[in-house]
DNA sequence: TATCTTCATAAGTCATGGCTTATTATAAGC
DNA sequence: GCTTATAATAAGCCATGACTTATGAAGATA
């Protein structure tokens, strides 16, 4: 399984994604999330060690608690890939112009 | 299921992100798909099913064919999913910045 | 030390989804 | 018309993954 395949798989699960929006809006404990969240203690721990294995959070010891936030780098390679379609996209339009103009 | 939902879903699967890009890279038909990748023809029109609907890929008959090209559309919604977590990460690292220069 | 909290892991259940082969419909070519 | 090519759908199989409850480990608190 390659990078790109676990950034993807990882952002899939909607569950998974509403963790990693509120992580991203505020750094935050397991318990913390598990209180505000309709799935159970387990349930978030198994979401964030998916999360982190995509380099999407990262975590920290805070006494008995993990602190996890968002990991900077994380939706780099998104971006990236999301780019690269996005010049890909712009140049097959400018060469479907430059064959519909036959100047 | 929303329409994000469906979007993330969609880029998950690793063969699904493979015909993504090769329609994208050129638009082709379903034959062409299945003769240049490991899966089967079905395989390949379920995944376009899934891509269009997400609205990643759009499809015209041609005779009996049927070319798939990419929906300049659909990777829209992905960067504006994308940016919305560069700016709110942006804000809160600056957040944490004035919060440490306790000026 | 004993208790309580926090969190990760184990084990098991169940639904989903990606794949196959088989079939059907439509269009092209003989 | 008949055959061939193309592509969608149906049905079934099987692996994966998202969830649960149960448990154990590590730290805080009395």
């Amino acid at each position: 399984m390659t990078y790109e395949d676990r950034l993807f798989a990882a952002l899939a699960d909607p569950t998974r994604r509403a963790i990693f929006e509120r992580v991203a809006g505020r750094r935050q404990s397991v318990a913390e999330l598990a209180r505000t969240m309709p799935v159970s203690q387990p349930a978030i721990s198994q979401h964030l060690k998916v999360l982190k294995a995509a380099r999407l959070v990262r975590d920290a010891p805070s006494g008995a608690r993990r602190i996890y936030s968002i990991d900077p780098e994380g939706l780099g390679p998104l971006r990236a890939w999301l780019d690269r379609f996005w010049s890909e996209q712009l140049a097959a339009f400018k060469a479907a112009v430059e064959t519909a103009d036959d100047s």
